[in-house]
Parts: structure tokens; sequence; C-alpha cells
DNA sequence: CACCGTTTTCAGAAAATTTTGAAACAAATA
DNA sequence: TATTTGTTTCAAAATTTTCTGAAAACGGTG
């Protein structure tokens, strides 16, 4: 039984690592730091709170990129801190259940890059002169400020969307009804 | 008039100028080269084809440069290349329509990146073994699978919600009735 | 086929991003 | 307070990504 205990534990280490891998190439195409998104694979296929040294020990990463890295996840609220009574050490931790990671994500993402855009697209608007009265040349102005509000418009549906899937009453539990609800075709 | 006219150029070609800015910084965000979309970012805030000479001149790049991201703007399919009677020159137009935009780019991230990952992912569940029967040390081992099909049926919802937006039917004009039915709440 | 205008390729250069490691800091213990 | 253990910071180094530019390839024309 050892014998099978032990393959066993080898192929689970084996397939942590794969994920791990494909986790942070993952990461690193949606432009989150490849090393980043490894820690938070690790953390979240170990299912158990780790400390700094088993993170660097693991991925093979300084202790400086160790403590960035974490502190981030915490920043971006998809770690949290843990402390054992009678260890000074800090351990870590993932959140476990997807559909709160992926709204986690979402939040933080709309937050610090979606609203950003809308604004700044908004001041982007040419000068802000209603002007729509003056010809020749302007078609180029209508139709460029046409295509600013089409933009526009399309991110306040985003926007819509975003705010619909983090509804606060939206447990993880109505993941699927509201995936559902979405799907519903009206045959 | 003239005048008027003048200082209305110049707060467009100021507006174009934030707008290809702006658009450069969000696609760095989400793992997008900073030029491709800026070069995107230009064609379509422009309107019109434009030739690498033009799109060169405008951003200030190589023509190494020019060449191989219009390529992959029309690989991506968002970009397409035009040609004009009496002119040697290739001309490259961006897709107007924004949700025709958004899908196609989805549409590609869902088969470049998505779609790989379900699959790899599938693989990595480990060894394969429907040992579900070994005990004691083992709990790890069913908590190891559990979250990874947990993750794997997240993705399949999303791979699904990718599929209804990309379905062929939906046409540009139907983006507003996808958006309502999925915003209708059951009150 | 030789020429000319245009586009593509790709090795090396440049730039941007990420990582390291050692020093500074903090907090608990003696 | 000095010591010990653990964490954070950040300038410099390493790495990765992106860009350049000159040479090669392409594709009509005369």
């Amino acid at each position: 039984m050892s014998e099978a205990l032990q393959k066993d534990d080898a192929s689970i280490r084996a397939s942590r690592e794969r994920f791990v891998a494909l986790w942070g190439q993952m990461g690193s195409n949606w432009g989150i730091p490849r090393t980043m998104a490894e820690v938070h694979a690790l953390l979240f296929i170990r299912g158990k709170p780790m400390n700094t040294d088993e993170v660097m020990d693991a991925l093979d990463i300084s202790r400086g990129n160790a403590s960035m890295t974490l502190r981030n996840l915490v920043d971006w609220g998809i770690v949290q801190r843990v402390h054992r009574r009678g260890d000074r050490k800090e351990y870590f931790e993932a959140e476990q259940d997807v559909w709160k990671l992926f709204r986690t994500i979402l939040r933080e993402r709309k937050r610090r890059e979606i609203d950003p855009l809308i604004h700044q697209l908004r001041e982007c608007r040419a000068g802000g002169s209603a002007d729509t009265d003056v010809q020749e040349n302007d078609e180029s102005a209508a139709a460029h400020n046409a295509r600013l509000e089409e933009l526009l418009s399309f991110l306040a549906l985003v926007d819509l969307m975003c705010q619909e899937i983090l509804q606060p009453g939206e447990g993880s539990t109505d993941a699927m009804e509201l995936a559902a609800r979405f799907m519903e075709r009206d045959t």
C-alpha cells in the first residue's frame, strides 16, 4: 500500500507542477506577471496555507520576489494572510471558491482598468465642442466623435454587465443560475 | 471660418493622439503589445485605409515593426487589407463596428488561449487514476482533483458563454438584445 | 531577364519588465 | 536594551519582450 501511496503522491506532485506552469503561462497571456500567477496557482492547488519560505522553495524564487508577489496577491484580494498561534511566520492561503475568485479578479480589473479607461475616453472626446453646425471638412469630426461614442456605449454595456455579475447579492451558489439566465434562449 | 476649422482639426488631431495612447496603454494591460494596440487604435479612429508609410510616420515606428504589426492585426481579423487601383501600395483598414471587433477578439482569444488551457487542464488531472478507493493520505488526492474539477467546470461555463456570444446568428444589431437578455432580472 | 517599388524577414539592439539579494525595518523574546 | 526571527524595500542585474534596419524576397513592367 505504501507503494501505491507513494506513486499517488508522485503523480499529484507532478500534476501540481504542471498546473502551476500552466497557470503561470495563462497569466502572462493576460498581462499578469508569470510568477504572480504561479504563486497563486501553487497556493490554490495546495489548498492549505503556506509561508514565504515554502513558496520560495517550491518555486525557486528569491525572498524579495516572494514577499512582493504575495503582497500583491493579498492586495488583489485573492490570497489571505493567516496567522498560526505559536508560529511567528505569516502564512498565505488562496481563495478556494473558483467563482468567487473570478469575481474578485473581475472587480479588481474593472476598478483598475476599465473604469479609468471609460473616464479617460470621455475626456478624450474632441475639445468638448458641441458645434455640430460647422460644415465641409467637418464630416471627419462628426465621424470621429461617432466612433468614440460607439466605443463608449459598448464600454457602458461592459460596465453594466460587470455590475450585474458583481452584484453583492449574487452568492457563489448562484453562479449557475446566473449562467442559466444568460444562456436561456427564447425558443 | 477657416480659423474655426483649423482649431477643430487641431482638436481632432489631439483627440486622436490621446486615444491612440490610451488604447495602447489598455492593450498592454491585457497582454497585447503596446504598438499593436496603437496601430489598431490609429486605424480605427482614422476610419479610413492607411498604408504602411502613413502608419510608420504617424506612430514613429520602423518599417519592420509596422509590417509585422499590421500582419498580426490582419491575422487577428480586426484589420483588413485594401487595394487601390493604380496604387501599388497596400492599405489597411480597421473594423469599424465595435461589437464585431469585440466578438472577433473574443473568438480569437478563446481559440488561442482558453481552448488550449481547458485541454491542458484536462490532461493535468493526476495520472488519470480513477482510484477513489485508496484511503488515508489520499484525502489530499481527492481534494486536489476536486479543485481541478471545479476549475474545469468554471471554464466549461466560460466556454459556453463565449459560444453563446459568438453564435453566428448574432448580428451586430443584436448586441443590445443579447445584453438585455443577460441583464433581465426576474423581478 | 533586369529593373523598380514595395513588403517581409530576422539577427542584433534597445527597451521594458521582472528578479535578486543584501540592507533596513519591525516585532517579539530574553 | 540586545537579540533573534521574520518581513519589506529597492537599486542593480538578469531576463523577456519588443523594435530596428538592412538584406532578401516579391511581383509587376519594360
